[in-house]
RNA sequence: GGGCGUUUAGCUCAGCUGGGAGAGCGCUACCCUUACAAGGUAGAUGUCGGGGGUUCGAUCCCCUCAACGCCCACCA
């Protein structure tokens, strides 16, 4: 039979991307609009840099809020998506830095503060908009008119509000501090920033004399010999009885022969190296300690750029790894080395630049976070703001309860600057939210402004409230700062607990009293298949954009969708997203099937009474995907979600449903037809509704066909406990196995699918054999039966068949002369041996005595009946055994 | 050094308060059957990392060992 069908054969992503895009833009379907949970639901998109290109950890990231997000719309929640760029000061400073010197041999000193971020703005207007489009791509749906750039007006005022707020209380200071140096941006960074790798370097041991005793000699070991013209002290333990004597007494530092206290110090570990401690307060964070301690001089040996300055004479200029030479050439000639060893140690490198970071003492900015931290604790400790998963709030208290203050000044340009400005005249130094005309103090005009930026963290951190318009008053009402604050959920990466998750908790709640958003679901990191980071530097990156062209955005969000639960890691193999593209046109093709017959489908379902038995198992059926679908949305389980709805659509829709409804629609039953035409539609409305927050341009298509208005904003399925029914779920699972069994028999014996049989059934079980009886035509269509009879056990059985028991029934199909005899009869011993263990099994459990006492009940009917089911299997393949006899 | 996590079919992973192990991909055989070869039908595969314990019963709980990964930690 032709039946005419005008829809491509195979589903065009492209195509239905661009198309509903645009669609759901102009009907303004990502706008937040009340609905009938009158909740509302709000997610914040972590802000990409604006010098970012799409990578798989954003596609992530944008397919699980996607699907969170018009999973919620369509579940009635007035729903908020906000978007946003971040200004990521170093990495886009470095970049417009480099193109600069690239085009014009120019640093931004040549240009100047004013010219340089001019430049820096003019990049960003034309090139920071990119990953939007790209986003856009993948189908984010998310509200661009809240969009937002961490350098517009206001974050800024946010910044300068909450700066000035904690500046008054005395919780943000200046300090000379020691802090983490990084040479290459010429700026300090926080701890934060630091990474520490294992690198291989000497262990150096070197003589120092003792003024007072000059036959002593002390042995220091170091990694760092070059920062020897910083040392201000020699330390020892005072309960060491090696050096107690020495303390008071005086060291001379080699080479450049200057004099240093030695002095007693808890630090000091006995064990560890020589047990003398070279004491470098200016260049070493446990030293400067010891050095505050003891009130020793701090000596700064290093320019900005890591190279040593005048305070270190022979090595003035040189790098460190040059210097480090130079010194060790200069010990040996002084005889003083006295052991070189390899040794491998962590060394704290730059998380931006990857150069090793110099401990350096300079005058920072610091926010105390004592506070803040341990208020941010205890909202996740009392359930106000939770982890999915749960573990994760481990990693999260690792950081704040132990809270360092926190480095916020950067000497970069490209940032929010220093709210804070210095009067010329007088001393005064000040914070003010708005640019000032005169000194508070003395009145006076000439004041300048703090030179420095604000970690970029610093603005991110209070992106929950800038985004809705915080702290500018008329913006917050605009933008529903009351509706829309607290968020509900922020979905973000374990690599930015620290960084963001903790700080956003701790300046939400510092300005609102109130968490700023309820749920941080945590999703894996995307790596290579096999397991690797992906990364430039190996070439094992996967561009999303690429995926998205070759099978579409619809598989890829699915592959990421499913491969994203609890877990950490998401390895991610392109076959994977190939896998899911089928599915993708498989459900499109499921669709061309149906098509043809929607003209016939009633909108609404026919009355209960009118449901044929394979109606109530689909609707049974998807009512169950429905719950789970349900139930692992709302806990952030997209990868259950995502297998469940798969499944379906293969093993019971497809594979079941429209291949038994193929007899009745190309049937002569006209109302039958109708029926079974209106449940087909009705099942694919309620398939496409459940898959559209993963797969929305497909579902969004189909749904054109059967609908007029956009499925978008469509209510999503709910669980409904009417459509359980258990009995049918049985009787059809019987139907299924007794299908599978011929079909096994058939290719067992290799016949060809156009062969013909005869089949001959022998069962006990009533509703079965009924059934059975009943769908003898769809058994031709399933399993090419031609003729076949359903008989009582009691009744003799044919002889020499191929055969096969399940427990309620036994399958004969007569092939007497056509089969092999002793294969089928080892094939039937196989079978029986397997049988008879299964039965060992559940037979040891019914005679242990402590199961039946102390085995729930449910549990002991089910053995129960696994130990019937075994028997009567093993009574109708001892039959079959019979036969060949 | 401290913490977290992982170890289940060839590969990537599920397995939800303990009742006898699943999916996808891959693989094998047969099929271009009138939605789909980006497909169909049938099939094979696991000492659930090792050892011990608790329990009537352990992939699941406890102890221990091993391997791997990640995060944190003051560069003697």
């Amino acid at each position: 039979m032709e039946i005419e069908n005008n829809l491509p054969k195979t589903f065009d992503p492209e195509g239905a991307q661009d198309k509903w895009y645009d669609v759901w833009m102009k009907n303004q379907s990502f706008k937040p609009r009340p609905g009938k949970q009158g909740k509302t639901f709000t997610v914040l998109m972590p802000p990409p840099n604006v010098t970012g290109k799409l990578h798989m950890g954003h596609a992530l990231d944008a397919t699980t809020q996607d699907t969170l997000i018009r999973y919620k719309r369509m579940k009635g929640f007035e729903t908020l998506w906000i978007p946003g760029t971040d200004h990521a000061g170093i990495s886009t400073q470095a970049v417009v830095e480099k193109l600069i010197w690239k085009q014009e041999k120019k640093n931004r000193h040549d240009l100047g503060r004013e010219e340089f971020l001019k430049r820096v703005w003019e990049w960003k207007e034309q090139y920071g908009n990119e990953i939007v489009n790209q986003q856009k791509k993948m189908g984010v749906s998310c509200d661009w008119d809240y969009s937002t750039f961490t350098l517009d007006e206001i974050p800024n005022m946010a910044v300068k509000k909450f700066f000035v707020m904690l500046f008054n209380e005395g919780l943000i200071y200046q300090s000379d501090y020691i802090v983490n140096w990084d040479p290459v941006l010429q700026s300090a960074i926080s701890d934060a920033e630091v990474e520490h790798k294992d690198v291989k370097g000497f262990f150096y041991s070197v003589k120092y004399k003792v003024k007072e005793d000059p036959n002593v000699e002390l042995i220091i070991a170091t990694t760092r010999p070059e920062t020897m013209f910083a040392d201000t002290a020699v330390a020892v333990n005072p309960n060491d009885e090696r050096f107690k004597d020495l303390i008071g007494k005086t060291a001379i530092i080699p080479i450049c022969n200057r004099e240093v206290p030695i002095i007693g110090d808890e630090h000091v570990d006995i064990e560890k190296g020589t047990g003398c401690l070279k004491v470098t307060p200016g260049h070493d964070f446990n030293d400067f300690e010891i050095g505050k301690r003891n009130n020793l001089p701090i000596i700064n040996i290093l320019n900005k750029d890591g190279t040593f300055n005048k305070n270190a004479p022979e090595i003035e200029g040189m790098n460190p790894k040059d210097a480090r030479a130079e010194v060790e050439r200069i010990m040996t000639e002084l005889d003083i080395l006295v052991e070189k060893k390899e040794h491998v140690h962590p060394v704290g490198h730059g998380q931006r630049s990857d150069e090793i970071i110099e401990p350096m003492v300079s005058k920072q900015w610091f926010l105390n976070t004592t506070q803040m931290a341990a208020d941010a604790v205890k909202a996740v400790e009392s359930g106000e703001m939770t982890f999915f998963p749960k573990g994760w709030e481990n990693t999260y208290f690792a950081w704040l309860k132990n809270p360092k203050d926190w480095c916020i000044s950067r000497q970069l340009w490209w940032g929010h600057q220093i709210p804070v400005y210095y009067c010329k005249h007088c001393e005064a130094k000040w914070a003010a939210e708005t640019d000032p005309t005169e000194c508070i103090e003395c009145k006076g005009k000439d004041f300048f402004q703090d030179p420095d930026v604000l970690d970029t963290w610093f603005s991110s951190g209070l992106w929950p409230l800038s985004t809705l318009g915080w702290p500018d008053e008329k913006a917050m009402k605009e933008k529903g700062f009351d509706k829309f604050y607290p968020n509900e959920t922020l979905i973000t990466g374990f690599d930015i607990i620290f960084f963001w998750v903790a700080r956003m908790m701790m300046m939400g709640m510092k300005v609102t009293g109130k968490v700023p958003f309820y749920h941080t679901y945590i999703h894996a990191i995307v790596r290579d298949k096999q397991g690797r980071k992906m990364s430039k530097s190996l070439g094992n990156g996967i561009d999303p954009l690429d995926m998205v062209k070759q099978y579409g955005a619809d598989a890829m969000r699915f592959t990421l969708a499913a491969g994203s639960g609890y877990n950490r890691d998401l390895n991610l193999d392109p076959e994977r997203i190939e896998g899911y593209r089928n599915f993708v046109n498989k459900l499109w093709n499921a669709f061309r099937f149906v098509y043809p017959f929607l003209d016939k489908a009633q909108d609404e379902l026919p009355v209960k009474s009118e449901w044929h038995l394979h109606d109530k198992w689909i609707l049974a059926e998807l009512n169950d995907v429905a719950k789970v679908m349900n139930e692992a949305m709302d806990v952030y389980r997209f990868d259950e979600a995502s297998s469940a709805i798969y499944a379906f659509v293969y093993d019971k829709y497809c594979s079941w449903y429209i291949e038994l409804s193929k007899n009745i629609l190309y049937g002569t039953d006209e109302r039958e037809k109708v029926i079974r035409a209106t449940m087909l539609k009705f099942c694919f409305k309620k398939i496409v509704t459940l898959l559209h927050p993963i797969t929305p341009f497909l579902t969004e298509e189909i749904w054109s066909y059967l609908s007029k208005d956009l499925l978008i904003t469509q209510e999503y399925v709910e669980y409904d406990k009417s459509l359980e029914n258990p009995e049918v779920l049985e009787l059809m699972n019987k139907f299924i196995e007794l299908t599978t069994g011929i079909r096994n028999i058939r290719s067992q014996v290799n016949m060809k699918p156009k062969d013909e049989i005869d089949v001959r059934i022998f069962s006990d079980d009533k509703k079965f054999a009924k059934f059975t009886y009943d769908s003898r035509r769809f058994l031709k269509a399933l399993a090419n039966v031609k003729s076949g009879t359903i008989r009582d056990k009691n009744q003799e059985r044919p002889k020499k068949s191929a055969s096969l028991a399940t427990g309620f029934a036994e399958i004969f199909v007569p092939l007497e002369g056509i089969i092999d005899i002793s294969e089928q009869v080892n094939r039937i011993n196989k079978d029986i041996e397997r049988t008879k263990a299964d039965y060992a099994k559940v037979e040891g459990k019914l005679n242990n005595q402590n199961f039946m006492a102390n085995a729930p009940e449910a549990v002991r009917a089910e053995v129960l009946e696994k130990a019937k089911l075994a028997q009567d299997k093993l009574a109708s393949l001892n039959l079959i055994l019979a036969s060949f006899q």
